[in-house]
DNA sequence: ATGAAAGCGCTAACAC
DNA sequence: GTGTTAGCGCTTTCAT
């Protein structure tokens, strides 16, 4: 926690001028007004503002980090001081001391082109956004792709990081065994789907009950036949998500035989798994796994003169940019990123305090974006 | 609203036991092998390496530093023991020391939603990459949109970041200024367009080259009446990426007038610009300065019943994620963005070494990546 | 080629 | 309430 000076941030001219020259203090003016006003060479010092205000170092400590430990007028005077001198406390000095860096690591994979999905992205930017205000920050790491390890442990073992946030758990999740193990701070975005019994905190979001809501929004519309594109059985990601289409047709008694695919997540794929679904299952409406599957449903809508939203339907899953671009609208699943950025870091403040206790997972609700593909309502007598 | 699950679970064992306060004077062991063989505890330090090699703190440094200026059999033994103890300098320690945080701060702003553009996303991947190839690691930093300094300013005074990448120079650019003027290290993606004398380094990509480019992609194929959708006029940027346009169409000696349209960068905007356009001034064609607005000239197209790339084709800006998706595939400039950060770090590097030079642009050139919707070659005789 | 001493800027512990 | 003392783990002189 710390505390900035009064009005921070500002273009406008600085600090009158720096400590005034007591000829031969202890060391070496480090701060000289320039021509402009602006300050240059090294940054004030605990021990600047200490003599400034007249007080100790450790008195200036104390008004930083624990305010009301000071007498209001020599709070006041060393409050003074700071903001004269524009001083902040150095993050190596007070990192060092304190053995905690305010720095979040997370690991990122390159977008994949060619898909529609960038929810990582998304959340990036949600969790910079939700770290702040915990008074983190995120540093961006890069591992090459072969070794989901990589990157994690040179910053853990040169403490550069108080935690990470584990994102990449589409397959089972080596990390979090692994920084569980060596006791390391951080918070999954993602269940731990390998080990019910793993105790460390996660953050996800219900896809079963994205695509649930997805397949009961056109079950409503008057469909009957909803077919599912989704992933590999080795993905629990997609088996997931399936399993709400899979429970919303069930729910009415509805039959899902020969109306599934799985496949990679490739427009291409989407669209060839489409085109045989049309041509063996008559389904007249599609919910896929992602927005990329489900792009690759418009395609081949397209290609046989089908229009989506009026002739088939099509909802997709991320909420994508292209899904909020293309014409028509593409129906989609959206995941609460911001909010699951702010439950990660909630999390991450519980986990760098008590590292080895147990902690509970929170599982949050997507919502459906519902755009032109899934149509205008239907005739329920069709 | 959210679900959680049970784990009211409890603490196991605690962690190894610390270290004692400070009575013992040199070191107690803090690393006991674990039954996993899981190092725990606080990480080793210096003068642990130090003590199992048999020599001085220092020696360990030098190997870790200055390897040559060890004797090869203490050299061996050193790096043995960093090797069997883990050893990985205290970023902290090293930082404080050096006065260096091997942090390049970088200021994103979320990516704006119904929008295309994810430019800024690819960007920070390769950012990251090629970071890690000169030893530094990215901190992502936000700020409120209103304020163009926020966020810097505390971390440059904490010296939390060694230098900045400034990004969002779509109007001018303060931070450049601003930075300059504290002398804080930094390199910008985008041109100092206000001010030809900057002397601080940057890095930027040649929009109206990339718009040439695909202005003369559609000229080449027999189109002559090629319509431009860009930026209002106060956008450096849009300006810059008209030009290249302006310039194709003037070197083959084509008119533009009533060709040209100028609004904000949203998929509506640039529905209603194309189909006025359309209307007025009959265009074949259209090069647009983003995949939104490119998207926007889509919906137009689909609306009237045109094909895009048969009918009218279209050319966007910055391959966004939706240009590879959507059908039919939109031709797009594409900013060589790994090659951008590459250059960036390299220019990073040149700053935080000598501060105060002047410091050269680097312009880059993007390439065309052609689709569908600028269609199959056109009769050149039309 | 190796070691000893000093200190980067900060905060935790204890004195006063 | 405030000051004093002692390091956090590392690298930089400077001896040896």
């Amino acid at each position: 926690m710390f505390v900035r000076t009064a009005g921070g941030g500002h273009v406008e001219s600085e600090p009158a001028r720096r400590r005034p020259s007591s000829p031969a203090p202890s060391q070496v003016p480090r701060h000289v007004s320039e021509p402009g006003g602006v300050p240059s060479g090294s940054p004030p010092t605990l021990a600047d503002v200490a003599e400034r205000a007249g007080v100790s170092r450790q008195t200036v400590s104390n008004a930083v980090n624990s305010p009301d430990l000071l007498r209001p007028d020599t709070l006041a005077r060393v409050q003074q001081a700071i903001a004269d001198l524009g001083y902040l406390p150095n993050r190596a000095a007070r990192n060092l001391r304190t053995r905690a860096s305010h720095l979040i690591g997370l690991r990122i994979a390159a977008a994949q082109e060619g898909t529609a999905n960038a929810t990582m992205d998304r959340f990036v930017h949600s969790l910079v956004d939700a770290s702040r205000e915990a008074g983190y920050h995120v540093l961006l790491f890069s591992g090459d792709a072969s070794d989901p390890l990589a990157g994690y442990d040179d910053l853990l073992r040169s403490t550069a990081v108080d935690a990470f946030v584990v994102t990449d758990t589409y397959l089972g999740n080596p990390q979090a065994r692994w920084l569980d193990d060596r006791r390391a701070p951080f918070v999954a975005f993602g269940r731990p789907w390998d080990d019910g019994a793993a105790g460390h905190a996660w953050v996800d979001v219900d896809g079963a009950a994205g695509c649930e809501l997805a397949t009961a929004h056109l079950l409503d519309k008057g469909h009957t036949r909803v077919a599912w594109i989704g992933w590999h059985k080795d993905s629990r990601i997609g088996e997931d998500r399936r399993s709400g289409w899979h429970r919303a047709m069930h729910d009415r008694d509805l039959s899902t035989t020969g109306l599934a695919s799985r496949v990679e997540d490739t427009v291409t794929s989407g669209r060839s798994a489409s085109a045989v679904l049309l041509d063996e299952a008559a389904p007249t409406a599609f919910v896929c796994a992602s927005d990329t599957l489900a792009m690759g449903v418009l395609h081949t809508l397209g290609e046989r003169g089908l229009r989506a939203g009026d002739d088939v339907a099509v909802v997709g899953f991320d909420d994508s940019l292209t899904a909020q671009v293309v014409r028509p609208g593409l129906s989609s699943v959206r995941q609460p990123l911001e909010q699951v950025a702010v439950e990660v870091v909630r999390a991450l403040e519980q986990v760098v305090g008590r590292p080895r206790t147990r902690h509970r997972g929170v599982l949050l609700s997507p919502t459906l974006e519902v755009r032109d593909s899934s149509g205008p309502v239907r005739d329920t007598a069709q």
